[in-house]
RNA sequence: GGGCGGUUAGCUCAGCGGUAGAGCACUACGUUGACAUCGUAGUGGCCACUGGUUCGAUCCCAGUACCGCCCACCA
């Protein structure tokens, strides 16, 4: 049966990827030779929630095409395939879709009813992603399938949570931190998105108390007094006025001259009750605004560095959802306490923090409003810095003089979290840390000896830049779907303080408490692990984790101790931090580990190195001590084809699977490996992928082609090349090898752009240009059955090679042709070498494709019709030319539509053509425009002339001969002897037809 | 403000001390024994700018301009 026309991919790729799953080509191992090397990717697991978008593709892609290699290498490959819960991100869409269907919202239903509705949703809908890799041809171990949530992975995180925290590693603490109000958790650093947005900034002034005045002297530059004037205010500036509210202080600089006079003093603040100092700290800059901050030390993440320092209380505002506070006791309680404590009263951290020191007024309003309202009431208290300013009416035109309140517009950086796009905002809680710092050092120390190389290396400047001023990572998540913390809180009790207690497991931590507790009492105690309702029952809200817990006395004397799990969740970073060893079914030392850990490759996004990469190794060496993977490969963000982010918004988002719907997963496969070039950008022009479509489609015709010949009859599949004697043969099996070095050092380096290149260049512009042109000829001639057996090796070696980054067409086309003993996705890669090249066929090939070349531009040039054959006159000839004229002849006619060559003189009204070693003439009498081939050959002289003025100039340069290398200087020579030559044929030319006038 | 990268044909990008490359687009011709998802032949470049190093620079170095990305607490 002949095969089709083209390739159908839609059908072909269905079918081949359901064979490639029966047969399970993808398993850990499979097709691996005894005593190869192993070679292990582990795939950055996509979101559960997600669907495959081009960055996946493109990512994916390069993974497969590096583990397709090995495999047919023989090597033992394991591609590891899994996804991630995605803490944030899961909880959104699944919250998402229960407002969508009406459902009971997630704190009505509460923390379990909630993470079944996550669960079920994640079985329905989680496999997804998986089945669009599967569409783009990647060929994981689909058996080992791992999510961060299942499997062992949560024992793995749990365990390396303990050790961590035994090793003093994680720590607790009340810190500012950065605060999603939206999804009401604390965020990392890394989750924050800094953008630049138009903003204000008010001027207040904050009255000394007593009535104090001061003389206030500006001066400039050169210190001349520009100002001087009595004030008995401060003038401070905030972007942020509400936080006012809980202001320490005002800060100045301690060689501020200004100011000097009033360090020490006390200021109103105002819509306050309360009275704040003026302090010296070296955080203000004396040239910037006034000089003078306000100090917010529980809402500014500079503020609290200078509240920390001074001792000051930090006084929190808002609520989670960034509302100001309405919990609590009334104002007037809480700022009489405030003065109490500001007077020099003792009061613990937690009670500060639980006084709120938001006036009635403003409670519970949102913290936007707030802003609003707290600027209007100091506006009515005549505290702004105001100034008078000129309106002019836009539709009368009229001027009048307003007093506004002084307020800047400027661009500032703006904090937004990168899921919810709401403002971040600074809040003191209690929070889990990584003491980064100190596991940092073998993570550097890895990329610095070269264990493992980042590539491109700009990525090492990266990875150094962050780790060296590594902050410590704030892990704990006020989420509900995630890894729970392993930590319970026992109560203050029998006289005995509130302890935490981190275990593995329930029974170890009960062990830890019975033994805590029981000391002391000297009684059974039963540890009970109670519920929310039960924390509900006894009041105990999420802020009263350290607050006596509950301790009943049982009616037979027993005691029961009740403890309190954290009810934060872990960062997902932290467990997809052990995704290396976690996949691999660590904590157990299974096989899989010794065999594939550390692993080869990372293929990742440059946008994931801190959040990831950086985190992995980090992580890897301090669990296991050892690196994570050898090389990374970053890569950048896939754009659009003029470069912009690919985004919903600007609707120029490319759908990976609506391109392999209409040009097929091998085309975007294909592109994808061409533009992987290193560093540089990556643009997906879908014209590309349609050529590289059409590249699938001319591969498949030059198959077809050569099945409708019967080259692969009577062969089986022969690895050896086929001894030729045909110069074509010799020429494309020579090609063949030069290919397959070109590629594998182009994979080796990870440059899958050359790999793709070569293999375009070899398919297209060698095998298919020219290889099955000089086929057709040698296929009627004596050499047929060893130009067959040739033919039918370069094309099983083009699928081999092409297979990596062409599966499904290469898998197509290697069933449809010759018998064979396995799927090409288990045959094995070739490893003939260089010495398959013979120079001297090269030379021939490159001689008679030279004249072709020239034969054929002269004819087109003179407008000989295409269909016409023409008699050539061989003019003049070198052995060498004739021989290789001998050998090729039957090709050279054809492909240059030629009748017959005789030997003899140009005669009137011909075409030259002059090439190495021979010129000749197409004797077109009365067909060609003698004005028209002199234009042509003149232009041809201009050329060369060109050049000939180069390579001279460069010999006539006595520095050129003495410092340039021999050889330069040598193959300049030579080339201008070559030079020389065609322009004397061609002055021969020009000479003739100059005469015949 | 700091760091990193880019600037090569109309477009998207390779290249790299020794005569400028590809794909797409464009022009002309073409039902040539696989392929019109094609063939043949062409058009098209002061390789951003200015200096320096060198026998020789698109390539190395320095600076300038413009563009992009990452990081950063100026109230």
């Amino acid at each position: 049966m002949p095969m089709e026309k083209n390739f159908d991919a839609a059908s072909a790729e269905a079918r081949i990827s359901s064979l490639w799953q029966e047969r399970k080509v993808g398993a850990a191992g499979a097709n691996a030779r005894a005593g190869s090397p192993a070679f292990s990717i582990m795939i950055p697991p996509p979101n559960v929630t997600g669907s495959l978008h081009m960055g996946h593709a493109f990512n994916n892609t390069l993974q497969d095409i590096l583990i397709r290699w090995h495999r047919m290498r023989g090597h033992d490959t394991l591609w590891q395939v899994g996804t991630d819960h995605a803490g944030i991100a899961t909880q959104m869409v699944v919250e998402r879709e229960l407002a969508k269907s009406g459902a009971p919202s997630r704190r009505d239903m509460g923390r379990e009813a909630f993470l079944a509705k996550v669960w079920e949703w994640k079985d329905q809908s989680g496999g997804t992603i998986i089945n669009q890799l599967k569409r783009l041809g990647a060929s994981c171990d689909w058996d080992r399938e791992a999510f961060t949530m299942s499997g062992n992975f949560p024992d793995a995180v749990t365990k390396v949570f303990v050790d961590m925290y035994n090793k003093g590693l994680i720590y607790r603490g009340k810190r500012l931190v950065n605060w999603d109000p939206h999804f009401e958790t604390a965020i990392s650093d890394l989750e924050v998105e800094n953008i630049e947005v138009a903003g204000h900034m008010w001027h207040f002034k904050y009255l000394l108390a007593g009535g104090e005045s001061y003389e206030y002297i500006e001066r400039d530059a050169e210190g001349a007094v520009i100002l001087r004037e009595r004030r008995d205010y401060i003038s401070i500036a905030t972007t942020r006025p509400e936080t006012m509210l809980g202001d320490g202080a005002v800060a100045v600089h301690p060689s501020d001259a200004r100011y000097a006079a009033i360090v020490g003093k006390m200021v109103h603040l105002p819509l306050c009750d309360r009275l704040i100092p003026i302090i010296a700290d070296e955080y203000p800059d004396p040239t910037f605004g006034s000089g003078a901050v306000k100090i917010t030390g529980a809402h500014d993440f500079n503020d609290y560095q200078v509240a920390k320092r001074a001792g000051l209380p930090l006084y929190r505002l808002m609520d989670t959802r960034g509302h100001m506070r309405s919990d609590g006791a009334g104002y007037d309680v809480a700022v009489a306490r405030a003065r109490e404590i500001a007077a020099g009263a003792e009061a613990t951290e937690s009670e500060i923090d639980a006084l709120n020191l938001v006036p009635e007024k403003y409670r519970g309003m949102d913290r936007f409003a707030a802003r609003d309202a707290v600027v209007a009431d100091i506006n009515a208290l005549g505290l702004c810095v105001s100034t008078l300013m000129t309106e002019i009416d836009p539709e009368t035109g009229s001027e009048h003089l307003t007093r506004e309140p002084y307020v800047e517009s400027k661009k500032i950086m703006q904090p937004f979290g990168d899921r919810s796009k709401v403002v971040i905002e600074p809040m003191l809680t209690d929070q889990w840390f990584v003491d980064t710092a100190k596991i940092v050092g073998p993570a550097l120390d890895a990329v610095r000896s070269g264990a493992t190389k980042i590539m491109p290396e700009s990525g090492e400047k990266t990875y150094f830049h962050w780790l060296e001023n590594i902050e410590p990572w704030c892990i704990s998540r006020q989420l509900w779907w995630g890894h729970q913390i392993p930590v319970w809180y026992g109560p203050t009790s029998l006289n005995l303080a509130g302890k935490e207690f981190c275990g593995a497991t329930e029974q170890d931590v009960a062990n830890e408490a019975k033994a805590y507790y029981g000391n002391i009492l000297k009684t059974e105690i039963n540890v009970e692990f109670p519920s929310e309702e039960f924390f509900a029952e006894i009041g105990v809200g999420d802020d009263g984790r350290d607050a006596a817990m509950a301790i009943s006395f049982n009616e037979n004397g027993s005691h029961t101790i009740r403890l309190r799990r954290d009810p934060d969740v872990l960062d997902t970073w932290f467990s997809s931090g052990l995704w290396p060893i976690g996949t691999l079914g660590w904590p157990d030392q299974t096989d899989e580990l010794a065999k594939y850990f550390p692993t080869s490759t990372l293929i990742t996004g440059a946008d994931i190195i801190f959040f990831w990469v950086a985190r992995m190794m980090m992580m890897q060496l301090a669990v296991v001590d050892d690196i994570p993977f050898k090389t990374v490969y970053l890569h950048g963000l896939v754009r659009d084809a003029k470069g912009k982010k690919m985004s919903k918004s600007l609707g120029n988002v490319i759908d990976p699977l609506e391109i392999i719907d209409e040009f097929g997963a091998d085309a975007l496969r294909f592109a994808n490996a061409a533009m992987a070039s290193l560093g540089g950008t990556l643009k997906l022009d879908t014209a590309r992928i349609a050529g590289y479509r059409n590249f699938g489609t001319k591969l498949w015709n030059a198959c077809r082609f050569a099945e409708m010949n019967g080259v692969w009859e009577g062969h089986s599949t022969e690895t050896a090349a086929p001894a030729a004697h045909a110069t074509a043969n010799k020429w494309i099996i020579g090609e063949t090898a030069k290919t397959l070095a070109e590629v594998n050092a182009a994979l080796e380096g990870y440059r899958f752009d050359q790999a793709a290149d070569a293999l375009y260049k070899f398919v297209w512009g060698k095998v298919c240009d020219w290889y099955v042109e000089f086929a057709k000829p040698l296929f009627d001639g004596p050499d047929a059955n060893e130009t067959r057996k040739t033919m039918a090796w370069v094309l099983d070696q083009s699928m081999i090679l092409l297979h990596p980054i062409m599966p499904f067409i290469t898998e197509d086309l290697w069933g449809q042709t010759g018998a064979r003993a396995k799927l090409l996705v288990h045959t094995d890669w070739p490893e003939f070498r260089l010495d398959l090249v013979d120079p001297s066929a090269d030379q021939e090939m490159s001689w008679a494709t030279g004249l072709i070349d020239e034969i054929r531009s002269a004819r087109t040039q003179m407008h000989v019709p295409v269909g016409l054959k023409l008699d050539m006159i061989a003019v003049t000839m070198s052995d060498a030319a004739r021989a290789a004229w001998g050998r090729n002849e039957v090709l050279i006619k054809r492909l240059a539509r030629i009748e017959t060559l005789t030997q003899g003189t140009s005669p009137k009204g011909a075409i030259s053509i002059a090439v190495e070693g021979a010129s000749f003439a197409l004797p077109l009498d009365g067909v060609i425009d003698i004005a028209e081939e002199k234009a042509r050959l003149s232009k041809a002289m201009d050329k060369l002339a060109k050049e000939i003025g180069g390579l001279m100039g460069r010999l006539n340069n006595p520095a050129f001969v003495a410092s340039a290398p021999e050889e330069v200087v040598d193959e300049v020579r030579t080339n201008l002897e070559a030079r020389n030559d065609e322009a004397t044929k061609l002055t021969l030319a020009l000479n003739r037809l100059a005469e015949m006038g």
